[in-house]
DNA sequence: ATATAATATAAGAAAGGTCCAATATGTCCC
DNA sequence: GGGACATATTGGACCTTTCTTATATTATAT
């Protein structure tokens, strides 16, 4: 869990509201993270209780007010502690590989496809990433020091290589299936 | 949500009860899907009121009866057509990005530590892949046909090529690092 | 003789996440 | 004037997952 986490992230560059917060998470860092706004705004009300972050009421004219959040120096204790800490390991949940793992299960034609459909799913994840500007999207101008900009071309690359070799995979076992090497039923 | 889809595809080789589909998901496919007891239980209760699967009470002297759990043929059909219909694709959630794209806000030294954590905890998965045998653990009686064998190693390979990637990934970025590529904060 | 691990199931509670709907207003365009 | 869309927050219902605890027996090790 570390919606947490992410959100104290943003919070230690600038102070958000919810709704900056779910744009935010929309646009820069939807291709790894994404948020529900319900859960948001609930972890908001979790991180204040606890202390991690406080929240100023800004009045407006005539429509709700916006509950700014801002970080605590206990907040940002714990996510620098965090983030100093040992690196947590994905825990393993692959809709994908539970088909693969099944597939045996399927007509021979029907395991071609299914491949072939992973390998066309992986070229449409390889072509969107060719469109993810180097930008972070609205809000840069809080985040977009060269220092930040670095580190998320770095989160860029993972994707681009976990999806590289996604494909390879998948067009290796296409290759193999048209070879005839799938064991018959 | 696929859990259900799985214990679906296990059932489909042979009837199980709870105990055993925790036993296999924790020996074989623990490398890309983990399952809490309580869950399995609780997905066989529905799946028995979707009717996909159909549930046999073998008494046993002196302990709790086994519940012997076994694929309808409308279960049959939602698993073949789960396995027949496109790729699901996996939701982005990585904690660890979570830091990557964070870890500009610790010091340089925290950094270069971050990132060769990364590179060794990836070292640490591929030598314990090279430990996972080439049989699916107990069980394998059911489910080890030459067919469902080779998709067994399909998954590996997943696991492998995904692994490896990431690994150059952290390298190269750790070499980045130790050339001052950096930006400063 | 006793402790413990393994076999086998199940219920309760809490935490986290998703979906949907409600509220309230401002702006922009047709 | 009406419709669509953006701003801004909240609440209810529900589902899934995890954690913990309980029960009861058998096998194995000390």
């Amino acid at each position: 869990m570390s919606l947490e986490h992410a959100i104290l992230g943003f919070l230690n560059y600038h102070p958000y509201t919810g709704y900056d917060l779910k744009k935010i998470f929309d646009t820069s860092i939807r291709h790894f993270w994404s948020a529900d706004q319900s859960q948001i705004y609930r972890t908001l009300t979790r991180l204040t209780e606890r202390g991690f972050v406080e929240m100023e009421k800004v009045p407006q004219q005539d429509r709700p007010d916006r509950k700014v959040y801002h970080i605590t120096e206990g907040g940002r204790g714990e996510l620098l502690n965090w983030l100093a800490g040992p690196p947590p390991m994905d825990e393993p949940r692959s809709a994908p590989l539970v088909q693969v793992f099944f597939a045996g299960q399927l007509s021979d034609e029907q395991v071609l496809a299914k491949f072939e459909g992973f390998a066309a799913l992986m070229r449409a994840f390889l072509a969107m990433y060719d469109q993810v500007p180097d930008q972070l999207g609205p809000y840069q101008e809080d985040i977009s020091s060269p220092r930040e900009h670095f580190f998320w071309l770095l989160t860029l690359e993972n994707g681009l290589c976990s999806m590289r070799a996604n494909l390879a995979w998948a067009e290796s076992i296409v290759e193999r299936i048209k070879a005839g090497k799938v064991p018959p039923k």
